[in-house]
DNA sequence: ATAGGTACTATGTATTTTGATAGTAATGAG
DNA sequence: CTCATTACTATCAAAATACATAGTACCTAT
């Protein structure tokens, strides 16, 4: 039997990622900003099925972890820009890859 | 401004790959049992920090949702061998590769 | 007759995650 | 002075998820 104890481990890759990318709207949220930065008031009308709060801290939790960028513009009103980081770029094909795995297997 | 409504909607394919997967266990399952078929008490032996009752959970909604196999051998002490399907096989290379991208980016 | 191994199953509880609702700050327009 | 706009922030309730614990069924070996 090979090395099991790979698997499962509570710092392994794929727990990390877990952890980061848990939330229910955030492979959404990196998905859309994959087409270019959005201001919160564009992403709040992409995804009017939850509330501005969820969107906030979804937004700041993945900026904590680096897959978005914050930009705050001092203007009145108020403009802030969410776009993908470096890190978040590339984790783009796999969640392409998902979502086509889903389209093409989950017809039901 | 593209047309965003595909992204988020209730039934594109990263929704119900979210659906499908999101429990707790199922990433770490599937590719626990990539390795090949294992018996129920191996699996269990493998992910002590949680319960029988949950792994039996989500074993049995892993195999609902097609992407793997339970078989039950009729002798005692009784025999159930859990493995990947087809279907389960092909999203193996996306298990892969998020945990390739949380090794690689997710140091801290 | 009893104990042991395997794979569950049932039930209640705790924890985490998500949602609903209302309120804040800044400033310019009228 | 009041209103509108934008991007939050705070609080509490509801729902989903996970955990702890105990019990079951089956046959076999002693």
């Amino acid at each position: 039997m090979t090395n099991n104890t790979k698997f499962h481990l509570p710092d392994c890759g794929l727990t990390k990622v877990q952890q980061i990318l848990g939330g229910k709207w955030k492979l959404l949220l990196l998905w859309y900003l994959s087409e270019g930065p959005r201001r919160f008031g564009e992403i709040r009308r992409c995804f009017p099925e939850t509330t501005e709060a969820m969107l906030t801290k979804q937004l700041r939790e993945l900026e904590q972890d680096k897959l978005i960028h914050r930009e705050v513009f001092k203007v009145v009103p108020p403009r802030v820009e969410y776009s993908l980081t470096d890190l978040g770029l590339k984790f783009f094909p796999i969640i392409q890859a998902m979502n086509n795995w889903g389209e093409d297997n989950l017809k039901d």
